[in-house]
RNA sequence: GGCGCGGUAGCUCAGCUGGUUAGAGCGCUCGACUCAUAAUCGAGAGGUCGGGAGUUCAAGUCUCCCCCACGCCA
């Protein structure tokens, strides 16, 4: 059999804040379609290292570990804990879930501040930033709360008036107080940071972007705003007057005059992508993890695919090359971006800070994953942003699960049981049906395949179900429950082909539903298999003798009480 | 206000570089089948492709203006 050469893929969604437990729009825009793209790969035989990891750093998680009243770092290693399981819960197929934290990253951030200050793309600017005496800190914009000198409005941030929606400096507010403490006792002081000079860099990233022709549009038109609207890209900051961080170091050495400060947290989660290679490495007892992101160390022939959604976008296309083009060094640069825009929720959107929609927790609280993964992905907010609404997940999920793919693997196994027993009957040749059949399943294999290489997701689906399809036509037509009457090996023919076709569809849908997939297995006796070269090859699997079960039925059908139920219980806000 | 992405059958969406009677799934109507989770299969109805003007032999598909929704930014 002809092998091809194996290909590598270097996979990461983009890492998810620790603060609590993400919504199903973040889970849809980035871990989930970048588990369909590594498992299909992996199905593939390529070599796959898939990462992703908790964004920990920065302002919004010491406050809410104060609120949880733990220290910063506990509460993030439990909410890492968390955030880890519900990821198995979700079947998501991480190679290693890191943590922005690890000294990997720590080193590494350190190491690439070092490079680019060298590289002299790093300068310092001091700037005013309001500190708390109560609070013993600065405040970052947002955390400051005003009235606003334009409307009036008193629950102001320094950000901006969300009564308004006039951009505000937090100077512009009129009594200001702390959002955190309430604290009036406020005082503009001076304050030294460092700027990424992303401006110098304009023009490579910009040769860049253009030489990305195969990207969705979404990513490049993003790219392209920030690089060319108004003045250009603008310099940021990467550091912070904080505590909870990584301490601001040039490389192995001290920062003169940054002593107590962290990087910003925008500057080091990207990083964490190349250190969590390192953390999986050391979770492997030590594994070579620079072949994955170095291009003088074997990561030449390595095809890196980033998966988030469309507010991340900025980050990835600018920031994050900025600093591997700027530390001069050969660490392996995206190949392919996907981008997702938003999943809104029964005519809103998901909200996080509101506590509105569905959480992953609870997702998993009321139905299994496959459910959860089939539909967001079969409708994922590829081009636009799309809509979760509980009738229409009851729909699709009630239809092409249980109808479609469900009742197809009950109907082929227990009409079998029922003539022949569990066991693969034998006799019969194929005739024109079946020839049809395969023809009709070689074509759609391949443009399955083909979407899914291409991370077409919402067509991949679609096709899959085309498949699913496929089978319950045969069926109907070639009708074993009439055959049987006229002509027994004519019938185990076709319910030998019936039975070879679950085992086909198990491979081929694995990637989406993974655990459906592996109860097809079982049921058939199956331990592992191949991604088909051929349907001919593929359903001749399962020989005459062979014995199987007939599996419970895959996928309960969603009842129009459930689907109500669930509808009020998530209509409000999560407390 | 600027910019971005969209506005295609009741619903969710496909429609590449312009070219025969505009497609899919769901829903709906009718029919077939009865192995199966009242599942399946087939047929059908249903759209002046947001509005207007223009380019062209020919425009959802290109240009301009306008309207609507969403998002980002100032």
């Amino acid at each position: 059999m002809r092998r091809p050469i194996m290909q590598r893929h270097l996979i990461t969604s983009a890492i998810p804040y620790i603060n609590g437990i993400k919504h199903l729009g973040n889970l849809v825009g980035s871990q989930l379609p970048a588990d369909l793209y590594a498992r299909y790969q992996r199905a593939r035989g390529n070599e796959v290292l898939f990462l992703c990891a908790t964004d920990e750093h920065g302002t919004p998680a010491e406050l809410a570990a104060a609120k949880a009243g733990k220290p910063v770092a506990e509460y993030c290693a439990e909410m890492h804990a968390v955030q880890s399981e519900i990821a198995k819960g979700f079947r998501l197929s991480f190679d290693h879930f890191g943590r922005s934290s690890s000294t990997h990253n720590h080193a590494l951030t350190q190491h690439f501040a070092g490079r680019l200050a060298d590289a002299g793309l790093i300068r310092e600017v001091t700037e005013k930033q309001v500190y708390s005496h109560a609070d013993g800190r600065f405040l970052p914009d947002r955390y400051i709360e005003g009235t606003c000198p334009n409307c009036g409005y008193d629950k102001a941030r320094g950000d901006q008036c969300e009564n308004c929606t006039k951009q505000l400096d937090p100077t512009d507010l009129i009594d200001p107080r702390s959002a955190i403490s309430g604290s009036t006792d406020l005082e503009v002081r001076e304050t030294k940071h460092l700027y990424l000079r992303q401006s110098a860099l304009k023009d490579d990233l910009d040769a860049w972007i253009d030489s990305k022709t195969d990207w969705p549009v979404l990513t490049t038109s993003i790219a392209k705003k920030w690089l060319h609207d108004g003045d250009g890209l603008q310099d940021r900051g990467i550091t912070r007057d904080l505590d909870w961080g990584i301490p601001v170091r040039r490389g192995d050495d001290d920062w003169p005059g940054m002593e107590g400060k962290v990087f910003y947290v925008w500057f080091d989660a990207p990083i964490e992508y190349i250190a969590c290679a390192g953390e999986w490495a050391d979770a492997q007892g030590g594994a070579d993890w620079e072949r994955w992101w170095r291009t003088d160390k074997g990561a030449d022939d390595v095809r890196y695919t980033q998966f988030m959604g469309k507010d991340n976008v900025p980050f990835h296309t600018l920031s994050f090359p900025a600093t591997i083009l700027g530390s001069g060094e050969p660490w392996k640069m995206v190949d392919h971006l996907k981008s997702f825009n938003y999943l809104n929720y029964d005519g809103g959107q998901f909200s996080t800070s509101q506590g509105r929609g569905v959480f992953m927790d609870q997702a998993l609280d009321i139905l299994p994953a496959d459910y959860w993964r089939w539909w967001l992905l079969s409708n994922c907010p590829e081009t636009s942003d799309s809509e979760f609404t509980w009738e229409l997940f009851q729909q699709g999920v009630n239809k092409d699960l249980a109808d479609v793919l469900g009742n197809f693997v009950s109907r082929v196994t227990k009409f079998c049981r029922s003539k022949f027993g569990e066991t693969v009957p034998n006799g019969g040749a194929y005739g024109t049906a079946e020839n049809a059949l395969i023809d009709d399943l070689d074509k759609r294999i391949a443009r399955y395949a083909a979407f899914m290489e291409a991370m077409e997701v919402r067509k991949a689906a679609q096709e899959l179900r085309a498949i699913w399809v496929s089978g319950n036509e045969y069926l109907q037509t070639a009708a074993p429950w009439a055959t049987i009457k006229e002509d027994q090996d004519q019938a185990a023919m076709q319910i030998r082909l019936g039975l070879n076709l679950i085992a086909l569809y198990a491979v081929l849908s694995a990637p989406f539903i993974p655990d459906a997939a592996a109860q097809m297995m079982h049921a058939l006796g199956q331990k592992q298999m191949d991604w088909p070269d051929t349907a001919a090859d593929a359903l001749n699997r399962l020989p005459a003798g062979h014995l199987f079960t007939v599996p419970d039925n895959l996928f309960a059908k969603i009842s129009d009480e459930d689907r109500s139920a669930w509808q009020d219980r998530f209509s409000g806000i999560r407390t």
